[in-house]
DNA sequence: ATGCCTCAGCTCCTGAGA
């Protein structure tokens, strides 16, 4: 089985190249972020046309996450309960008898605005609702732009990037609670080449000269971590004309 | 210097992304 993860940015912008990539990756589920689509507008038929049942919840020009499984999720969840929020964010499904958490983590701007303080929020109201569903559903998949660096490693220039946004202490102990509920960042649980991130800038020849972040994850839980294969960052497409800035993150479960 | 790209939208500039 394997799960994937992409932020689109824009899925009306992305559609040809995320049906290109399906054709090519035939994966069990991909959750995308960033789709800036409102539901009366989500491009379903192209994508079911591709072999894919979706589920998606979206607004106008922010947010926006879908779901597309090859068998239709179950018990779908749109952001998480008891949580307000007026941005589409979260979107989970029982896929094959996984609990798939596909999510568009806040970005922050910087760490003393106010959008750091919805953030940090945000994440605490993820940790509580997470280690609930823990409890229902063992084998679980947490995955999507967690706009977070889970270490030095993740960051191109870690020197002159210290504790701005994304890399944090404060980003980086919600990311380790999320690990701490009983999950495992599944990219680590295998050798990687130094320098492997799934975002760069599209200014200043960013993606040329490898000048980027890991912040796109895929958690996998506890009972999934034995049967866990492989997990790989996919930076083909982000060689496309009309690129999104991130690239398609893949976890193969055995 | 706070932009450099890219995208959406009450679109010819602005806000946001990361």
């Amino acid at each position: 089985m394997q799960l994937a993860t992409w932020n689109v940015n824009s899925l009306t912008v992305r559609l040809p190249q995320v049906l290109d990539w399906l054709a090519t990756h035939p994966v069990d589920a991909l959750v995308l972020q960033e789709t800036k689509i409102t539901d009366d507008k989500f491009p379903r038929e192209a994508i079911e046309a591709a072999g894919y049942k979706v589920a998606f919840f979206g607004q106008k020009t922010y947010n926006g996450v879908a779901l597309l499984s090859r068998n239709e999720a179950q018990d779908v969840v749109k952001n998480i309960p008891g949580f307000e929020d007026d941005m589409a964010r979260v979107i989970a499904g029982t896929v094959d008898g996984v609990r798939v958490i596909g999510a568009y983590f806040p970005n922050g701007q910087a760490p003393d605005s106010d959008k750091f303080v919805y953030k940090m929020r945000w994440l605490d109201a993820l940790e509580n609702w997470l280690r609930a569903e823990l409890l229902t559903h063992p084998k679980l998949v947490l995955m999507g732009d967690f706009n977070i660096t889970a270490d030095d490693r993740d960051v191109w220039d870690p020197v002159t990037l210290k504790d701005t946004i994304h890399c944090t202490p404060q980003e980086r102990a919600h990311f380790q609670a999320l690990i701490d509920l009983g999950t495992h960042d599944a990219f680590r649980l295998f050798e990687q080449a130094e320098k492997s991130y799934s975002w760069w800038d599209y200014r200043e020849f960013a993606f040329r000269r490898n000048r980027g972040l890991r912040i796109d994850h895929i958690l996998v839980s506890d009972a999934l971590k034995a049967s866990t294969q492989a997990c790989v960052i996919d930076k083909a497409p982000r060689k496309n004309e009309r690129p999104s800035d991130h690239v398609p993150v893949v976890v193969t479960l055995g």
